[in-house]
RNA sequence: GCCCAAGUGGCGGAAUGGUAGACGCAGGGGAUUCAAAAUCCCCCGAUGGUAACAUCGUGUGAGUUCGAGUCUCACCUUGGGCACCA
C-alpha cells in the first residue's frame, strides 16, 4: 500500500486544477455569483503564518462556494507602496520598485505551492502605473465634484533631519533615525472630504448584519455622533467672539474657564506678536500627532489674559486658556471646561489652581467633586444645583436636550449634530505612493493634470542618477527635471505636486478594480455590475476602522464618479475578521545586548532542560512569553515554506484551521502541525485500503447516518466560519470509518463523502482520495453533498434528568415522547425519589428532547 | 488617556440559557515488535473513595433565572485600534 506524500500528490493536482482552467473567474449569466476577497498583502518578503491562514480560510469558502454552484471570483494582488521599500532603499541602496516587484515574486512562488484557488489572472500591484494611473483619474473626478480639497493639517517634524515622520517613526517622542524630539508642524496638505458622509457612513452601519458587532461598534464610535450646543462667548475686549461647541452644556454652570487649541485663530495670532506665547505653544507642539499621545501628555496651559462673559451672566467673566489637549480638528477648536464632570479639565484646574464647581451631585452619594471628576452615564438620574434650565432631578440626556432648548428660545445658542469623524488626510510627503495628479500654475493655480497625460509618473532618476534614497526628505521634492512641466491649463511652465498618496487610498478600491483589472477606466461598467459587491471579504482585525471606513468612503466616491454602480456604494456584503498567528517568544533572562535591549531566541535554539527553558548553546535562563504576534523582531516567525516542504501545502492549511476559532489568535506548536500530518495520513491510509474493499453491502445503517450527520455538521461548520469545528467533526467521522462494519460500498460513498468534505481544507489529498476511489472528475468541480435530513433524526434520545438544576439522573426516551409521560418517568427515577423524600416537587420543567428538572 | 474585544483541564479549544470539557495535543497504561520507529486500543478537570458515588469547578465579586461558560453590573488581566505602519 502507498503512503502518503504530499510531495507528489501536491504538484500533480495543482497542474490538473491549472489545465483545466477551473480557476478563471468567467462572468456565467446562468450561475449566481460569488465574490471572495482576503485582504491583499504587503510584499514584504516572504509569506508568514498569518497568510497562510488568512489565504486559506478565503481558499475553505471559494471552494465551498465553488462546488455549490457558484461562479466564484477569487482574485489575489499586492498592497505595494508604503514605507518598508523605502526605507530598504535607504539602508541598502537600490530602487524601492526593485525591492517591491522582487518581493512579489519570491511571495508569489511561496503562496502557489499552497493550492490556493486564486485566479491569478487578475493579479495586480497597487504599484503598476496601470492601476495607479486609474487612481489618478479617480482623483481627478473627485476633484471635480468637490470631494478633495486642501487644508493646513499638522504633521511629526523632525527638525534635524527636516522631514516629515510617520506616527511610526516616532520612538518615544522622538525621531527614530535622527533622536531629536520631534515636534508639530502645520502643512499644506490634500483631504478627501469624507465628513460630507459622517452621517451616512453611521446610519449605513445598521445594514452591515453580516459584519462583526465589534467591527461596526468601532466604527460607529470612531465616526462619533454627538448632539450638543454651539454658541460664543463674548470677549471684554471686543475681540471676535469665541465660538465653542459642547456636548453638556447642561453644566454650562461650572464652567471655570474657556480652552482653545494651541492651532486656534486666536492662539495664532497671539503667537505671531508675542514671543512668550509663541514659546508656550513651541512647548505644546512638542511630541507626536497621535491621539494617544495627545490624550497622555501632561496637561500644559497659558492664559491668555482674554477675558470672556459668561452667557448666562454678563458678570461673570472666564478666562481664556490654551490648552494642549484641545483638537482644532474637532468641534470649534473651542471649549467650555466643566472640571467637576471632566476629568481632564479637573486635572487641569488642579494644576493652575482654577475653580470647580459641581452642577450637579450624585443621588446615592451626593459629595463634592475632589480629584476625581463625577461623570455618571447620560442615562443615570443625578440631583442638580440651582439649575438655569429649573432641572432638579434629571438624566444627563433629558438635561442636555432641556438646556439646548433653553437656549435656543433665549436665541444665545443652537443645537448642532457633529461628528467626531476628521477629513482624511492623503497627502505624504514621501516617494514611494501613487503621485498626485495636480499641477502648481503661477498663474492658474492648482490645476489637475489633463486625463490624457495620465499616468504620472514617479521618476526613477535625479538630473540622469539613481535616486538617492539615503537623503532625508521627499525625493520627489528635489528633482527639478520631474516637477518641471506645463500648465494643463494656460500652458506656461508649472511645477508638479510633489505629495504622494496615502497607501490607504490604494487599498480603497482593489476590489472594484478586480472586477476588471486590465480596464482602461477605473472599472468596466458591466464586469462591476456583475461582479460587485464582495460577498466575503476576511482580514485582520486592525483593519477594522480605517481600511474599512475609507473603503466605504471609497465606494460612495466612485457611485458619485460613475466607477460603481448604486448597491456598490457598501462593497462588502459580509466581513470576516480572523485573529493572529501566535508564537511563544523565548526571551533571554540573563543579559541584554550591548544597548541594553532585549535578546530573542529562535525556538529551535532553546530547550527544556530540568523543567526550565535555556538557550542551547549557552545554558543561559530563558523567559518564555506565550502567544506573541509573530514579529521578525522577535525572533518568534515560523515559515510556511518550511512547514509546507516538510509535511505539504494539505498540512498547513488543515493546521491554521484546525486549533482554534478562526476569529480569535491561534498559537502556532510543531506538535499541532505534526498532529495534522499524522491525521491526513491516517484519512489516506483508510480511504487506501477502502478502495480495495468489494462492494458488498453490510451492516451499513451507523455509517450512512454518520456520512449524512458529518455532511450536516461540516456544512454548516463552513458556513458559519466555524472551521475548527468543522474539522472536529471531520476527525469524529474519520474515526466513525475507520471503526465502521458496513460494507465495502457503503464505505467507498462514506469516502468519497469524505473528500468531498475536506476538499476545500486539504484540496490536493481529497482530489487523490476522490480518484482513488472512482470519484467522477475532479473533486474541486463536483457538487457540495446534501446532507438527509431523514438520516439526521434519531429515534431515541437520553434526557438529562436535573434536581435544582445540577445533573443527578439520565432517561431514555423516544424522540417524540408526551412531555408528562416523560415526567412521570422522571419522576420515578431513583435519585428523584431519594431527593423528593416523599414530599411533592415544587414545579417540574421538561424541555422536549433537551432536558428535565425537577425543582425540590 | 479614549474606543473595542477576549479570559473554560497541563495546552489549543467545544458547548441554539438546558448533561461543562466535543475534537485535538501533551501525559499514563496496554497491544504489535528480537528491539525500536510507525501503527492500533484504553485512561486522562480537581478533591475524597477499592468502587459505586459524592463534593467542588468556566478570571474575581454580585445579580437575573427552575436552570448561567452563555444574560446584567462592577472589578482584574491580556490583546487590538487611536487617523502618516500596512
Amino acid at each position: 500500500m502507498s503512503r502518503y506524500t504530499a510531495a507528489d500528490i501536491e504538484p500533480k493536482w495543482q497542474t490538473a486544477w491549472d489545465e483545466a482552467g477551473i480557476f478563471t473567474a468567467q462572468r456565467d449569466p446562468n450561475r449566481p455569483k460569488y465574490y471572495v476577497l482576503e485582504m491583499f498583502p504587503y510584499p514584504s518578503g516572504r509569506i508568514h503564518m498569518g497568510h497562510v491562514r488568512n489565504y486559506t480560510m478565503g481558499d475553505v469558502i471559494a471552494r465551498y462556494k465553488s462546488s455549490c454552484g457558484f461562479s466564484v471570483l477569487h482574485p489575489m494582488g499586492w498592497d505595494a507602496f508604503g514605507m518598508p521599500a523605502e526605507n530598504a532603499a535607504m539602508a541598502q541602496g537600490g530602487h524601492p520598485g526593485t525591492w517591491t516587484y522582487d518581493n512579489i515574486k519570491t511571495m508569489k512562488g511561496q503562496m502557489r505551492p499552497l493550492g490556493l484557488s486564486i485566479d491569478w489572472s487578475r493579479e495586480f500591484a497597487t504599484c503598476d502605473p496601470e492601476y495607479y494611473g486609474q487612481q489618478q483619474a479617480m482623483f481627478i473626478d473627485f476633484m471635480e465634484r468637490g470631494l478633495v480639497y486642501r487644508k493646513n493639517a499638522t504633521v511629526n517634524w523632525d527638525p534635524v533631519d527636516m522631514t516629515v515622520l510617520a506616527n511610526e517613526q516616532v520612538i518615544d517622542g522622538c525621531g527614530w533615525r535622527s533622536g531629536a524630539p520631534v515636534e508639530r508642524r502645520d502643512l499644506t496638505q490634500w483631504f478627501f472630504k469624507i465628513s460630507d458622509y459622517s452621517g451616512e457612513l453611521l446610519d449605513a452601519l445598521d445594514g452591515l448584519d453580516n459584519w462583526p458587532e465589534k467591527v461596526r461598534t468601532m466604527q460607529a464610535n470612531w465616526i462619533g455622533r454627538s448632539q450638543g450646543l454651539q454658541f460664543s462667548f463674548e470677549r471684554t475686549d471686543g475681540g471676535e467672539s469665541i465660538e465653542v461647541y459642547t456636548t453638556r452644556p447642561d453644566t454650562l454652570l461650572g464652567a471655570s474657564f474657556v480652552g482653545i487649541s494651541p492651532d486656534h485663530p486666536i492662539s495664532k495670532a497671539l503667537e505671531a506678536d508675542n514671543p512668550e506665547v509663541a514659546a508656550k505653544i513651541a512647548e505644546m507642539r512638542k511630541g507626536g500627532t497621535t491621539e494617544e499621545a495627545i490624550e497622555t501628555a501632561e496637561k500644559l496651559g497659558y492664559d491668555t489674559g482674554i477675558r470672556v462673559k459668561h452667557p448666562l451672566d454678563p458678570n461673570w467673566e472666564l478666562p481664556v486658556w490654551i490648552a494642549n489637549f484641545i483638537l482644532m480638528d474637532y468641534g470649534t477648536g473651542a471649549i467650555f471646561a466643566c472640571p467637576a464632570h471632566d476629568q481632564r479639565d479637573l486635572d487641569f484646574c488642579r494644576k493652575y489652581d482654577l475653580p470647580v464647581k459641581d452642577t450637579f451631585l450624585s443621588l446615592d452619594d451626593p459629595k463634592p467633586v475632589e480629584n476625581e471628576a463625577f461623570v455618571p452615564p447620560k442615562t443615570e438620574k443625578v440631583k442638580w444645583l440651582d439649575h438655569f434650565a429649573g432641572l432638579d432631578e434629571a438624566t444627563g440626556e433629558e438635561a442636555v436636550e432641556a438646556t439646548v432648548k433653553f437656549a435656543e428660545d433665549a436665541d444665545w445658542g443652537t443645537g448642532v449634530e457633529k461628528f467626531r469623524l476628521r477629513d482624511w488626510g492623503l497627502s505624504r510627503q514621501r516617494y514611494w505612493g501613487c503621485p498626485i495628479p495636480v499641477v502648481h500654475c503661477d498663474d492658474c493655480g492648482v490645476v489637475p493634470e489633463k486625463k490624457e497625460n495620465l499616468p504620472v509618473k514617479l521618476p526613477f532618476d535625479e538630473g540622469g542618477n539613481p535616486i538617492d534614497f539615503s537623503i532625508p526628505g521627499n525625493p520627489l521634492d528635489r528633482n527639478p527635471d520631474w516637477r518641471a512641466c506645463d500648465c494643463p491649463s494656460c500652458g506656461k511652465p508649472a511645477q508638479r505636486e510633489t505629495d504622494t498618496m496615502d497607501t490607504f487610498v490604494d487599498s480603497s478600491w482593489y476590489y472594484a478594480r478586480f472586477t476588471s483589472p486590465g480596464a482602461t477606466t477605473p472599472t468596466d461598467a458591466e464586469e462591476a455590475a456583475y461582479w460587485m459587491n464582495v460577498d466575503q471579504y476576511i482580514g485582520g482585525i486592525e483593519h477594522a476602522i480605517l481600511h474599512l471606513l475609507y473603503s466605504r468612503f471609497f465606494a460612495r466616491a466612485m457611485n458619485i464618479c460613475g466607477h460603481l454602480p448604486e448597491k456598490a456604494r457598501e462593497p462588502f456584503n459580509a466581513l470576516f475578521t480572523q485573529g493572529m498567528v501566535t508564537h511563544a517568544i523565548y526571551k533571554n533572562a540573563e543579559r541584554t545586548d550591548e544597548n541594553g535591549r532585549a535578546i530573542y531566541h529562535y525556538p529551535e535554539d532553546v530547550e527544556e532542560r530540568d523543567g526550565v527553558m535555556v538557550v542551547k548553546e549557552t545554558g543561559e535562563k530563558v523567559k518564555v512569553i506565550p502567544s506573541a504576534k509573530m514579529s521578525k523582531s522577535k525572533n518568534n516567525v515560523v515559515d510556511p515554506v518550511n512547514i509546507i516542504d516538510a509535511f505539504g501545502a494539505d498540512t498547513a492549511r488543515w493546521f491554521v484551521l484546525s486549533d482554534s476559532p478562526p476569529e480569535r489568535d491561534v498559537e502556532w506548536t510543531a506538535s499541532g502541525a505534526e498532529a495534522a500530518a499524522k491525521h491526513l495520513s491516517r484519512v489516506y491510509a483508510t480511504a487506501a485500503k477502502i478502495a480495495e474493499m468489494d462492494d458488498a453491502d453490510g451492516n451499513d445503517e451507523d455509517l450512512i447516518r454518520a456520512t449524512h450527520k458529518a455532511i450536516h455538521d461540516v456544512t454548516m461548520g463552513i458556513e458559519s466560519f466555524g472551521f475548527n469545528a468543522a474539522i472536529a467533526k471531520l476527525y469524529a467521522f474519520q474515526n466513525a470509518i475507520s471503526k465502521s462494519k458496513a460494507g465495502g460500498k457503503a464505505q467507498k460513498e462514506a469516502m468519497r463523502v469524505m473528500a468531498q468534505l475536506m476538499s476545500p481544507m486539504t484540496p490536493h489529498l481529497s482530489e487523490e482520495i476522490w480518484s482513488m476511489l472512482g470519484g467522477a472528475g475532479l473533486v474541486a468541480q463536483a457538487d457540495w453533498p446534501k446532507a438527509d435530513e431523514a438520516m439526521l433524526a434519531e429515534d431515541s434520545v437520553t434526557l438529562p434528568i436535573q434536581i435544582n438544576g445540577k445533573r443527578r439522573a439520565e432517561i431514555s426516551v423516544p424522540k417524540d415522547m408526551d412531555k408528562a409521560e416523560v415526567e412521570k418517568l422522571a419522576l420515578a427515577e431513583d435519585a428523584v425519589i431519594r431527593a423528593l423524600d416523599g414530599k411533592a416537587p415544587k414545579k417540574v420543567i421538561v424541555v422536549p428532547g433537551r432536558i428535565v428538572n425537577v425543582v425540590v
